[in-house]
DNA sequence: AGAGCAAATTAACATTTGTTAATCTTCCAA
DNA sequence: TTGGAAGATTAACAAATGTTAATTTGCTCT
């Protein structure tokens, strides 16, 4: 029932897990399915949970004081989605999660999975993975941020996100990059009269 | 010689710690001056270790493709300072940090510390600390840019460190927000303006 | 096929930013 | 005390962005 393929991939991170090590972790994973549309995580509410996206996309999104919707996170299919805010302090979360399209997740309890963790030698070396993760993609956007300019955070996007960037609507995109859709409208005329 | 105070807040963190776990944390650090404009971190180097800022300020910077600079992080008394991109995917850091000011640091060897924190039950509260601390931050700096203009970032950056504002060069507060000098200027113009 | 709706593009204008360069401050050192 | 140098401000112009609104495109659902 469960693919092992792209999963152990992952799992293959943590480094010198046996087939009964990683057996033992899926026996805490629950599938859960998301209609298109769906919210996943609702804001204010403390999630504590690590999805793998088996299909579908998840768009996390925070409210700006004008009203406005600002994409926090775009995830599909093979990467982890977590709340953030639940994750890192512990309370709820800022942001809302909804499926941006059908979506396979297969979920963990944070804490029971970092419960196995320490109990199991084999797994510390794992400990980090999702920390890390996090961190690192925040550390990539901020670096974005500041070292350049919408454009060319466009650019990057696309590069990194060949498949994303055909199935998210623009407007989503543009607020993930700090911009407006009517600027990333303009960057993309700007850059095909170019070419 | 080591002023426990302040560091024993930060320890406190790490929830239940006995003075003698205080004091074996503390036969792993070393003391580390640096003079204003020296330079701490240089890019390209694995830098894996976490220090405790006594005195002073430290900034790390990345180059733009237009070779300016960028900075990256801020620093000051009672916080820590970490090569983010050494501690993450332990490659040479990207960025250099530099003194501002005259510095007294206490270093530790990130690994030595995780070592420790396994080895001993009572640490092991405090594992996640460093890592939750960087993506945290970096959590809040990417909120800054997507949910505020530059002028509210300005404001948000004041608001929460009065006193950095007034010992950091404007020009590094600028590219910290993602502006140039020159616009840090006039926001500041248009803000005594108002009022 | 066609109606209807959401998304994307385009237009027009105000505002802001970037860029370059000149001017003014400040502060440290000779 | 007085240069000198670095940082900050101001000016002037080009370019990009935000905002609002109209238009067009594309897609779904009946």
């Amino acid at each position: 029932m469960l693919e092992l393929s792209k999963i152990q991939r992952y799992l293959s991170l943590f480094t010198n897990l046996s087939l009964s090590d990683i057996l033992h972790l899926f026996t805490l994973v629950k599938e859960r399915k998301l209609k298109a549309g769906e919210i996943y995580i609702h804001e204010g509410v403390v999630h504590k949970k690590v999805a793998y996206i088996k299909k579908g996309i998840v768009r996390g999104f925070m409210m700006k004081s004008n009203g406005e919707e600002a994409t926090m996170v775009l995830r599909s299919e093979d990467e982890f989605v977590a709340s953030y805010h639940s994750l890192l302090h512990k309370t709820g979360s800022k942001a809302t999660y909804h499926a941006l399209e059908d979506c396979v997740l297969l979920e963990i309890e944070y804490d029971k999975l970092m419960e196995t963790i320490d109990k199991n030698p084999h797994y510390h070396s794992g400990r980090k993975f999702f920390l890390s993760n996090i961190a690192e993609d925040l550390l990539n956007r901020l670096e974005g941020f500041i070292l350049l300019t919408p454009e060319e955070r466009y650019d990057v996007f696309l590069k990194k996100n060949t498949t994303l960037a055909k199935r998210v609507p623009d407007k989503y995109i543009a607020s993930y990059l700090g911009i407006t859709p009517v600027s990333l409208s303009r960057i993309r005329a700007r850059k095909s009269k170019r070419s």
